[in-house]
DNA sequence: CCATTGACATACGCGCCGTATGCGAACACT
DNA sequence: AGTGTTCGCATACGGCGCGTATGTCAATGG
């Protein structure tokens, strides 16, 4: 069938750039990586790149919103496991620090993601986990359970809080000790939202 | 006088450089900034460059520890200006949020910086900011009047989510209306840490 | 006063990115 | 089926920017 053995292979050639850059940019950080030797990796030429995704900035869009979206959908699985929504956002906190401390997640999501293509609330395809925690923080305000700050802002901060105790946990001489203290420490944090604190 | 003419020619060609290189990484960002440019709109050559800070990644560095300075003796002198230790936390956090508001800051000390230099964690002459905050924690704390989490992990998490604060708020559509939302929520994520809630 | 150090400028090579051009296979149309 | 066209991808080219090696001149010190 198919419709189209062209655009078929095409999403395959995408698919293997991409798989490519995770490896390549997530080993070298994305300055240090060529993308002579990238697409090579990959069994291509920087023509294919160049055609499919317009620069190197455009590869990179391409990887992070491929992570992102894993994030978000491992984050969301594990929030719906929850007893409550409230325990679900930390669930969901928890989740995001975990993940952050993939060397992958790191360097590709929260150090040259940012620095490349500019703050993540701008990014197309607008930061799926982001969103994710935002409907979550929304919800929890029309119950009353949360303090009825601004959604965007709480999401943002929740987030940010989370991913920051992923990087100090990463940088500790003992990244084993330090988890549970990071985790600790941001329950914590995320208390302050509680409406009824305690 | 002088301990020689040539230890401070040299201080003055240091600072020049310096000096044009946060203009430079301000405005075109750390990978567009071109060293030639840079060095030349400064008066001087590459030459000067990789004989004062080895390479590009040292002049870097310099920047950013002499912003973070700034930063922490702003920071510093206001939390001193508060009624109580706790207050004076709070006021340190929304000064980080704002300083973060220049672009300059944000550019370079919260996009670049840990991109090029790694976890601002591990860099030489340790975060400045982030000690003074972890101090003030920790002195909190031993009052009792924080839960006793750990002060590094706290001071980073907090100092995390000001700068989130920072970012969203600039990346808001418009940052004067979203500051004092960002400000809000940062104060009751503050208040998760309190000892006794309230 | 001269030898030496050292701060900075100049010259060179290499790698890497982005674009322009070329080729061959899949589609469309008859 | 055959042919003209499209287009995905490879190849070729130009330019820029970094890092290093080498040169130069002023400041030191004996």
């Amino acid at each position: 069938m198919a419709v189209g053995r062209r655009a078929e292979k095409m999403e395959e050639t995408r698919a293997r750039l991409v798989a490519a850059a995770r490896r390549a940019f997530a080993e070298k950080g994305y300055a240090e990586a060529s993308m002579d030797d990238l697409t090579a990796a990959a069994g291509l030429t920087r023509g294919a790149l160049y055609h499919n995704f317009g620069d190197k900035r455009g590869l990179l869009a391409a990887v992070v919103q491929q992570i992102d979206a894993e994030m978000a959908a491992r984050a969301q699985a594990i929030a719906a496991r929850a007893a409550t929504p409230w325990e679900g956002l930390l669930a969901e906190g928890v989740a995001y620090i975990e993940m952050a401390l993939e060397p992958e997640v790191q360097r590709i999501v929260l150090l040259d993601g940012p620095a490349v293509l500019g703050d993540p609330a701008q990014w197309p395809s607008q930061n799926a986990c982001l969103e994710t925690t935002r409907r979550t923080v929304e919800g929890l305000i029309a119950d009353g359970v949360l303090k009825p700050v601004d959604p965007a802002a709480a999401a943002w901060l929740i987030n940010g809080a989370a991913l920051n105790a992923a990087l100090w946990t990463a940088a500790s001489s003992s990244p084993e000790r330090a988890l549970p203290k990071a985790i600790e420490a941001f329950r914590c944090l995320a208390q302050g939202l509680l409406a009824k604190p305690g």
